[in-house]
RNA sequence: CGCGGGGUGGAGCAGUCUGGUAGCUCGUUGGGCUCAUAACCCAAAGGUCGGUGGUUCAAAUCCACCCCCCGCAACCA
């Protein structure tokens, strides 16, 4: 009778195609679902979208689209490339679904019979953004998680009953201390809950993309409740079929949850509120990993330093992008992407690494025993370093093996190329191409020794990595005429169970080396991209300005016909009223270490404006000084004083802001167009 | 006392939870080998593990204090 392990990704939103960060928990997930199958575990692995919300609602809108159409765009492609990786998820669920919409609002009526919801109001900021109530800010501020601005919202809500689960959930942390991992999660959630818990609010009737509440149909539920649920309404949670109810008892409670930093708080607070609420088990272990940063800084659209998978996938390949986020990157921790450092790990590792000792391997076979694996012969033609290179295998088999279960993804692999590397070394120290020109009988038995040892040894790390390198494993283990790795029970790899006189597959390379042109290849294809179009990219929150270093200067918009991609028409231009300003008065701002108080002449007004260039410019050398203002931009309280229009300065990515100004004199208050 | 992440040979990083010869990749220098994908092997140079103090037979690791760097926020309209 074999164990279950069910397995989960978050699931993905939509408002984002999905790139290298979706990538790599998705990557690590099918490396552990991959391994419990090979293990013999009855494994089920679920991905999918998460699709509702104001947020998919707005962007869908932006983009000229409904949200069913949106939805099912953006959410086909992260479909399409995880299958384009070989992602081997059992069931891929979008919150859009029948069957998770009925069984969500089954879940809802299940908390609310169960006495844990109740009907309040809510007046407050919200951050449309993050989905989230903003506490303890006053209407207009920014949000707190996301420095966007956060809307004032009054609203009759469902509430849930959070707080009375504070004592409970500490109880589960205490009780097992692995629910949560690492252990700084825990420790941040733990005193997140022990700071006090308010409830819930899980309804919105401000917008109507979502999952309405069951018999009232105003509300629709908070897409965090209706996210949470995927993972057991897609196992068959609150179904009427018997199928789907036995599937559920099978699977839930969920044996691994990986999720990312950054939602550590749903997952590990109100997530198993919820589960506690409608009387299931809470899941066995919640795992957060760290977040990819790009050349040291955070992934980010406003950024544009963005990086897709696709583009790795076409140069590389998938077992490239594969081993390389999980060898490079300490599970749990940041890790940081770049090209260099991924044709680097791939070259060193995967082309002269494993893919090389192949290559010298089975080309030896080949040559010197046709093709067929050679018997290692007895006793007499035995040497020290044949026992040595079986003794590390074990010792690599059981290391790789309890980091693996750890998630310590990059020991794991660490520990299965020393084996890599103790073969080369063997190799070079018995010199079996020089046996290979003799034909005397000890000879030959030696020479069969070395190469069957070699043989084994590259077949136990070949078995080892192929949760994580599927497609080029499979390859090796056909070429050393093995059959389908898929096959192999794990549990039982142990040294000597090569099969003799095998006949080998085609022997060819499996990770032909990449010359140093490829990172400059993937740079390129990368930056077309982003210059390139897109249908998903036009979201409010990527019409902000794209900080490049040019951030300020005026948008030069070639008055286009149609409207295309991150352009806007002549129309929306004219909606900014740039103005030439005279400084008339400039000091710092009490208390702040970037903000300048000025005093600008309009020509009709004198305005005051607060601009945070006290890092570049002396208040005294801006009097006189002729600026670009903004003039019709909202007023904003910055440090208490409120400004009215934004001075228009070059701001280079990390260097000094340089105000823009004009080689001409240019009379106080002309316009700009 | 704002939150968080860091400081380990030239570069990039692991190791810190659980104290025990400081490890990996790249780079540099010299050598070897020719089975293999310009690959592989050996050797060498290169380290005050940010600092100080403490605990200990023993500290990169545990404790205390301090310094520095990077995000985010406060303060980029």
């Amino acid at each position: 009778m074999s164990k279950k392990f069910y397995i989960t990704t978050p699931i993905y939103y939509v408002n984002a195609r999905p790139h290298i960060g979706h990538a790599y928990t998705t990557i690590a997930c099918d490396a552990v679902a991959r391994r419990q199958r090979m293990l013999g575990a009855d494994t089920f692995f679920l991905t999918g979208t998460d699709e509702h919300g104001q947020k998919i609602e707005r962007a869908a809108q932006a983009a000229g689209k409904t949200p069913q159409e949106f939805t099912d765009e953006v959410s086909a492609q992260f479909r399409a490339l995880w299958k384009r990786m070989g992602i081997t998820n059992d069931d891929f669920i979008r919150t859009t679904e029948d069957r998770h919409k009925r069984r969500v609002q089954e879940l809802f009526r299940r908390l609310r019979d169960n006495g844990h919801i109740y009907k309040g109001t809510y007046t407050g900021q919200y951050c449309v953004f993050d989905e989230l109530y903003v506490d303890a800010v006053g209407p207009g501020a920014p949000c707190p998680e996301c420095g966007r601005p956060t809307e004032t919202v009054k609203e009759e809500n469902y509430f849930f009953k959070l707080s009375s689960f504070q004592n409970r959930l500490l109880q589960l942390y205490n009780e097992r201390p692995d629910f949560i991992r690492p252990e700084t999660r825990r420790n941040e959630v733990m005193s997140f809950v022990r700071s006090g818990l308010r409830d819930l609010s899980i309804s919105r009737s401000t917008f109507s993309w979502g999952i309405p509440v069951p018999d009232d149909p105003k509300h629709v539920i908070y897409v965090w409740l209706d996210a949470l649920a995927n993972y057991i309404t897609a196992i068959g949670y609150g179904s009427s079929h018997e199928g789907a109810r036995e599937a559920f008892q099978k699977y839930w409670p969920a044996d691994l949850q990986m999720i990312g930093k950054e939602i550590v708080r749903f997952h590990c607070v109100y997530w198993p509120a919820f589960l506690m609420a409608a009387e299931l088990p809470v899941p066995k272990s919640i795992v957060a990993h760290g977040w990819l940063l790009f050349e040291e800084s955070k992934m980010s659209k406003s950024r544009g330093n963005i990086v897709r998978t696709e583009t790795i996938l076409d140069v590389l390949g998938a077992d490239a992008l594969r081993y390389f986020l999980l060898r490079e990157v300490v599970f749990g921790q940041d890790g940081s992407f770049s090209f260099d450092a991924l044709v680097q790990r791939y070259n060193a590792d995967l082309a002269n690494g494993l893919g090389n000792l192949a290559s010298r391997t089975l080309t030896m076979i080949t040559r010197y025993f046709r093709g067929e694996v050679p018997y290692p012969s007895a006793v007499v033609s035995q040497r020290a370093g044949d026992g040595a290179v079986a003794e590390s295998a074990r010792r690599v088999i059981a290391e790789c093996s309890v980091l693996f279960d750890q998630y310590q993804f990059s020991r794991a692999l660490e520990v299965a190329w020393s084996l890599v590397a103790a073969v080369d070394k063997y190799i070079v120290d018995n010199e079996p191409w020089a046996l290979g020109e003799k034909q005397d009988e000890e000879s030959r038995s030696r020479l069969a020794t070395i190469l069957y040892t070699s043989a084994e040894a590259l077949r136990i790390v070949t078995a080892l990595a192929h949760p994580v390198i599927p497609d080029a494993t499979a390859r090796i283990w056909a070429q050393l005429g093995l059959g389908d790795i898929r096959k192999f029970p794990l549990s039982e790899l142990k040294w000597g169970q090569l099969q003799l006189g095998a006949k080998l597959g085609n022997v060819e390379p499996v990770f032909p080396r990449a010359d140093k042109s490829a990172a400059e290849r993937m740079q390129s294809m990368e930056e077309q991209q982003r210059s390139g179009s897109s249908t998903i990219e036009a979201q409010p929150e990527t019409t902000l300005p794209i900080a490049a270093p040019t951030a300020a200067a005026v948008p030069v918009a070639k008055p286009p016909a149609s409207v295309p991609d991150g352009k806007i028409s002549i129309d929306d231009f004219a909606k900014i009223e740039l103005r030439v300003g005279q400084v008339r008065t400039a000091e710092k701002v009490k208390g702040a270490d970037k903000l300048l108080r000025l005093e600008v002449d309009l020509g009709t007004e004198v305005r005051q404006v607060v601009a945070g260039i006290a890092e570049s410019y002396a208040p005294e050398s801006l009097i006189g000084r002729k600026v670009v203002i903004v003039a019709n931009l909202a007023p904003r309280k910055l440090r208490g004083l409120e400004s009215n229009g934004m001075i228009v300065a070059a701001s280079p990515e990390g260097g000094k802001a340089v105000l823009a100004g004009f080689l001409e004199d240019v009379p106080v208050g002309t316009r700009l167009k």
